[in-house]
DNA sequence: GGTTGATCTCTACGGCGTAGATATCTAGTC
DNA sequence: GACTAGATATCTACGCCGTAGAGATCAACC
């Protein structure tokens, strides 16, 4: 029960166990601390073992993508509409939190699996409980998978970070004349809170679903 | 007037114009074909110029992403709010569509030079306009930001296209019984249209921010 | 025990970013 | 016009990268 892999190889690598630790390197080291040749130094194998595995670094960096889609785990079917929707963005958010150096391969592939298949399956479901046509599903069931990785991004890109000091700096250098809003909005900035962006602008798209129905 | 650099070195090098070529060469033959190395070779001077210019390739990337930057106009500042909100996020994906191989550089440096606090400037006075309020206004520009951004990279990244036959087939392939929507929906994926989806989407957002201010 | 095919390693190639020393050219001073 | 100082551009070399191709190793089966 504990091997899961049927058959291996004479050093018993496994893709499973190569892929993970790929994660974790990422993770550990970031995109310019990561190469083919530490991962083989990681697992304790030669570089190429890992391409023989994944046949390029493109694909290995797809499967990465995909453990972490794998993550995702299904939302409940009898929640309504809207709290099925909220929970998968921010299990999105939740994923781009515990990996975020890795989390950009998201963008990179925009499908790495079947698992996605199951996961898009939920979007249309609930998009089609609360109401909308076929074609705004397939239309709003893209837009919003596309916002909500734009967002969780932004998080793990820094861009939903609390203002620094630094940062308040450089605002307050600009001339208050020509930027007027932007030196008002000064104290909001330090109040800045990543979780709180993301729920809002969530709950916002949400929103905006919502018109759709009356509107058609 | 045709000089803009008061001050050109030997070579005649000019760092806009190095920037601008490197653009040029990412459009041209993508990431993979992007170098230093070939960048020098096309603007005719030694890689090692490139740097003298730039300090190193992730300062020559912000450069490459501010021109794109530059390239935005001014909204009309008479329109309503939502109009105004409307264009940029549309400007945006002329942008992306204008330099699909460059404009991944906008996630990667979200905040790229001066210019973009011209932007950021406009937008907090529409979201005013429209009348949130201060906090509002910070959060929501920031999530407006990166949700455009995720619609246009998604575009670039090849999620928005119309579903070719080998997508559709792939889909077929799925138990209908486990993905009812997603076989149900084949039809709308072959009638995808990018162009739609992004104004369906911005449409979709604009309403929810709409809906914040009978909200609070 | 020998064969076979999957698994893994070794070696080498061309390309990369860039540090550091060096050359070249311009502008300013006398 | 010669001299200098500093900006501009080049040259060389280093260590790293992904990966092609040939070869070694080993488990499973006849």
């Amino acid at each position: 029960m504990s091997k899961k892999s049927a058959r291996l190889g004479p050093r018993g690598l496994s893709p499973d166990e190569i892929v993970r630790a790929a994660v974790e390197l990422m993770e550990q080291h970031g995109e310019d601390g990561f190469s083919i040749r530490k991962l083989g130094a990681k697992v304790g194998c030669d570089p190429m073992a890992v391409l023989y595995h994944f046949g390029s670094r493109v694909r290995l960096e797809r499967a990465m993508a995909d453990v972490l889609n794998a993550e995702l785990r299904p939302v409940d079917p009898n929640a309504p509409w809207r709290a099925r929707l909220s929970d998968l963005a921010h299990q999105y958010r939740d994923l781009a939190l515990r990996y975020p150096r890795t989390f950009p391969l998201l963008l990179r592939f925009w499908v790495t699996g079947p698992a996605d298949y199951q996961h898009a399956e939920m979007i249309y479901q609930a998009l089609a409980d609360a109401g909308l046509n076929d074609q705004q599903m397939a239309d709003v069931c893209f837009g919003l998978y596309a916002s909500v990785l734009g967002l969780a991004m932004a998080e793990v890109g820094g861009m939903l970070k609390p203002a620094t000091s630094e940062d308040i700096a450089e605002v307050r250098s600009l001339p208050p004349s020509e930027f007027p809003m932007t030196t008002r909005l000064i104290p909001a900035f330090e109040r800045q809170e990543p979780g709180r962006v993301y729920t809002l602008m969530v709950g916002t798209i949400l929103d905006g679903i919502e018109k759709l129905l009356t509107a058609s």
